[in-house]
DNA sequence: ATTTACACTCTACGTTTGTAGAATATAATT
DNA sequence: AATTATATTCTACAAACGTAGAGTGTAAAT
């Protein structure tokens, strides 16, 4: 059962994504693909953020030659689990229905919701 | 269908979260009795957070006397509907069964989960 | 009326975040 | 070997955050 895991500022966060859709060792370059589409930034910037998110824990940042490659130490599933739990407790006050109501007020489509109902009573068995 | 909403910053969302838990109007005594059980702090520390959520339009202050009175003019139903989305689509990727795996994993009990599945039947109707 | 108590606003400050140019180091090219 | 290109690190800076003391204005108490 892994901690709590700190909440990422965005920008920072759009990185890691970024860095967990792709197959490690991860290329600054596999990086930039995936994120400049939805975010634009100069590379020092996200150089910067990398090297924040090693200073977090969050990645490892290891060199061949004058390339670096970064590697996740946080799984998304992990990262996403805590987050999860966070908006439960936080924002929902762990109050169920108050969480069925926000997730149905957010948009979900109702195909959206009947699927997420059939996920979560195949895991709950 | 309400916009989007900005997230707030952590001790914001806090005050945020006490004045909905009260009935309007809000006094700073009726905030103070609520937050600080979570999340002591100095007085003019919640004055500058319930200022700062003036200006960015989560609250109206009108003043009585000396006294300030604090009305939401965001509903928590809204912000939090709000966050769900953007929860959903920027850390699963609107990806429902990420999503799914990510609410089972998130610590909620098999009951929690099985409330929230008969909550979204009844509401996707 | 004067003093005291209180509610709020102003000012402040270290830290974090988003952003990127300048500097440095190394590999590739001529 | 010298020059050029490029990947990374350093330095920088404005804005946002979390925090709270100093100052101000008003109501209550004497």
């Amino acid at each position: 059962m892994s901690n709590r895991i700190r909440r990422l500022p965005d920008a920072e966060q759009e990185v890691m994504q970024s860095i967990w859709a792709c197959q490690p060792p991860v290329a600054r370059t596999d990086i930039e693909n995936i994120l400049f589409k939805e975010h634009p930034m100069a590379m020092t910037t996200l150089l910067t953020l990398l090297t924040r998110l090693s200073e977090k824990g969050f990645i490892a940042i290891t060199k061949n030659g004058r390339r670096s490659y970064y590697t996740p130490l946080i799984s998304q599933e992990d990262y996403l689990a805590s987050q999860s739990k966070t908006f439960f407790e936080k924002l929902c006050g762990r109050n169920i229905s108050t969480f069925a109501a926000a997730l149905c007020d957010s948009g979900l489509t109702k195909e959206e919701i009947a699927e997420l109902r059939s996920l979560l009573e195949r895991d709950a068995l």
